[in-house]
DNA sequence: TAACATACTATCTAAAAAGGAAGTAATAAT
DNA sequence: ATTATTACTTCCTTTTTAGATAGTATGTTA
């Protein structure tokens, strides 16, 4: 796990964690979750392969997410919220809750629109 | 104020508007201060004018902020949170609680690194 | 023997974000 | 006339992030 850099505010520590395109709908995803990588990508099809393995592998990292190899063929991984990963769940959530509202008044707005 | 695109999921929508590189931190500068350009220069040192003034720009352009301008010799101008800018506060909030206790432990783990 | 499944990896290109250094505008004070 | 103040703006370069496309490994199944 990455020590952490200083931060001249505690805020920024967040961003630099979890400020990645993807990274905040991947544990979105994973919270009550334990994923495949092919589960993710069809959740999250917007991102390629490439850049849900590249997000995947900074989160588990930064000690975010478990990545559990199974040694069969075809492949098997999953993917899980780390204990650490869980203590974020707080912030995603006042996340999601400002989200729903702002995604609300915005279509109200578009519709005040003239 | 951009209207919404649409977001996979509502926390998407936040990173969008607030996960510019100095955006948290400005805008953890502005609850309960209303501050000139330089006041925020002299908090954020390591964001150059430019960055700063497109951070700026970019909150302002989303109703985050209001900008103030004086039009007085030599310039003032002043920042502050909007009504909708208020709003986060819940979340940076959160982000502020997990940040100091992320910097916590990550001081701990430094310290028990041998 | 060939196709299939899964979870990637590799390579190259393009686009976006950030950094650095210098310059501008207007007026007031010296 | 020169300098100071404040809030930028401009231009150019570098770095970072993202995207597209194709390829790999390995047993299992048809």
């Amino acid at each position: 796990m990455r020590t952490a850099k200083s931060f001249s505010c505690p805020v920024e520590a967040v961003v630099n964690l979890i400020g990645g395109k993807y990274k905040t709908v991947i544990l979105w995803h994973l919270i009550n979750n334990t994923l495949r990588f092919n589960q993710l990508q069809k959740q999250i099809p917007q991102a390629t392969p490439k850049m849900l393995t590249q997000q995947l592998r900074e989160l588990e990292h930064d000690g975010i997410v478990n990545r559990k190899v199974y040694p069969v063929v075809p492949p098997k991984t999953e993917y899980s919220l780390s204990q650490f990963g869980l203590s974020l769940i707080p912030v995603l959530d006042s996340m999601r809750k400002w989200g729903v509202e702002y995604i609300k008044s915005a279509g109200k707005q578009i519709l005040s629109e003239k």
